[in-house]
DNA sequence: ACGGGCGGGACGACCCGTTTTT
DNA sequence: AAAAACGGGTCGTCCCGCCCGT
């Protein structure tokens, strides 16, 4: 779908490569797979299904991931990866502007519907207490609130955010709204305005939690 | 998942209340089934594990629920009807009263978890473009909106709400956050304070629209 | 291969027996499962095979094993079963005349090939450490090894078979050939007298642990 | 198992020494082979668990053995060949000589454990009506019986075995218990004293068969 | 009407032996 | 010699009918 990216595919061709070259990379099966899955669901995707759509059979898909869990674990992997390495790059500056920074997220999100789809089915699988997805979620969940509720304390510590507010429960309600938001992008065909309504957000959020300015304080001045 | 579902459905309403109740027997394999999903998903959950747990064979449920889309059909109706008959209660005094009153939703969800997890199982399930049951949700969703924009504007023409509040976007945060909440619920093994945390989001929200109070508007005085 | 048993099929007809009448037995299933072992070695007969021979689907046998290893066991436990009901009427005697009485067990195997070449299956299968019937074949062996020692034991007690004879070894020594007889019975196209040969063996054997008759002893006086 | 066997073998003798000494790596391949074919059975072991034994992919393997069937019969006639050479050298005296020993037979055998376990696996596969290494079996044990039954005669010729021995039975009787006394000596983790167990029972036989010598004949003198 | 034993297709995942390509 | 891919096949088992008893 996003083509054959020249980046990272002719990166390693000095390896003294031997035997045949392959017809499709490991890449292309997981993209394959992560399409299959954002329109079908983990359980709905068969693994000779995603051979089809890359022109080889399920016995050829074998010598890449021995197993439909092994897959899924790459695809999983790689939805992660593409998400941590472009947050970093939002939250770097740290503190209250990293929280404005976040505010883009909806727009990131939009360029990639297909991991927008793979994580909100992933959310809703990992509620079932046996499914083995379930540690992987939870945790990164985790993750996030963390890396989201440090930025609010960073904002406390600079007197950018005001004091009182609850670091953690404003993580949450930011996740949740974040979580919620992009089920709705979906069920309108994704023709909901899904930055626009993120960065409204954010904005209502940042007007409620910072420290309001001098000047703006007293408007009739 | 749930086979011809809009071929049967209407030809033959089997499980629709029409001349007589439903039998009690059909009920708990209706309540049943709901238990299973909310354990092991929609297609984790076979029609034979369901009879399972109530002491008979599949070949005896047959007799209620001619297919798995049949009873998947009833689970479904019965979750809804549970749902709408507690909403129209909260709603009933209309305005931003009704606002206030649905910030109780939370509370009224922690004591069925299993619809909750159904629920989110559902909305996962309808970002699918193929599934049988994104047309009914996608509905779902529309009406609760409707009903939450209906609110706030009415709170409006009532003078309690900021003329200049956008509804429909706020009916949207609205049932993100509740959307997403729950799915931070069921990943803390619902230890999560769901009432809680809603009740308090709620409160920010009408915090945010509702027209100020005269001797609220200048706390410097 | 024997028709159908009328002693073991209508033996149980007299329950309160419901719904459509089974067009195969559990029994029957055992049999071909059985005669195709024979044939084709345990890993070398699929269930579709089985339910093939029976004119059923590998569905409809999954209502009797619901897998390939219970039926396997069911077939072992026929078989053992059968060896053990037709072994107590040797030994009941005791002592030399029920080894004199166990000469007869190649004319007996002679009737029932396929569970001789089943056994002879099993009892390769079982050298390997990692198969699930090493445990079941070696406490087979144990048993059998038990019963054949103890009654040696019982003839020197009662005066029988000479005190210095070896139990234990007499006993594997019977037993081994009689391992080992029975392949050969299969390499020659079941040409080989089988019961000739076993009769014979164990009259070399009796010859040389029996005490020796008074008479006989002197044969020149 | 062995594919088209005698389709492969005869045109094109890759294993055969013939112009040339196999190479080492042939052999070892045909020594891990055994190996795993001793400890998981002839199904039981994929070509590929013998390449990534000898850490080669499977597609390596092929240039020596170009299949499955061409290295179970090379795996074969290497064992066959071991066995040969060493039988050679018992047997060379010739008559009763040759007969005892014989008796040292499980003492060799001991030291040769997955080459034992191979010829288990073989015997109990080669009843199989259908099974490729069939005739490879039945003409082996063939030419031991006539060995044996050759040695037996030899004896009688030479006046060291008392003419009335039937030679075709005791040679019959000698194999089958060498064969079943294997079994059990697997059943007991090869702790079973194999090398004097085999040794006694010639003894055993050796004195049932061979002439009295004179001053044993009349003990009472 | 309700329920149960039984059977039918169908298909998914796994994996295996082999061939093709470089 | 390695790597990639094929085609076939086994097992599990799932959803669903066909009949029959109560």
């Amino acid at each position: 779908m996003q083509g054959d990216n020249p980046l990272t595919s002719p990166s390693k061709p000095a390896t003294t490569r031997r035997g045949r070259p392959p017809s499709v990379a490991a890449d292309d099966i997981v993209r394959a797979a992560t399409e299959l899955i954002s329109e079908r669901g983990l359980r709905g995707t068969t693994v000779a299904a995603v051979a089809e759509r890359l022109g080889i059979t399920d016995g050829g898909l074998f010598h890449y991931f021995p197993t439909k869990g092994a897959l899924i674990d790459a695809v999983i992997e790689r939805a992660v990866e593409h998400q941590v390495s472009r947050l970093r790059a939002f939250i770097a500056p740290g503190g209250l502007a990293a929280i404005e920074a976040l505010g883009e997220w909806g727009t990131v999100n939009e360029e990639t519907p297909e991991l927008v789809a793979l994580q909100i089915l992933l959310s809703a699988e990992a509620i079932l207490p046996e499914t083995p997805v379930r540690m992987n979620q939870v945790q990164r969940y985790a993750g996030v609130h963390d890396i989201a509720a440090g930025l609010i304390r960073e904002g406390i510590e600079r007197g950018e955010v005001r004091p009182d507010v609850d670091a953690d429960w404003e993580a949450s309600a930011l996740i949740a709204y974040l979580d919620g938001i992009r089920l709705q992008w979906f069920y309108s065909d994704r023709s909901l305005p899904l930055g626009l309504y993120v960065r409204r957000y954010f904005d209502t959020v940042i007007d409620r939690i910072r420290v309001p300015s001098p000047n703006a304080a007293d408007p009739d001045a």
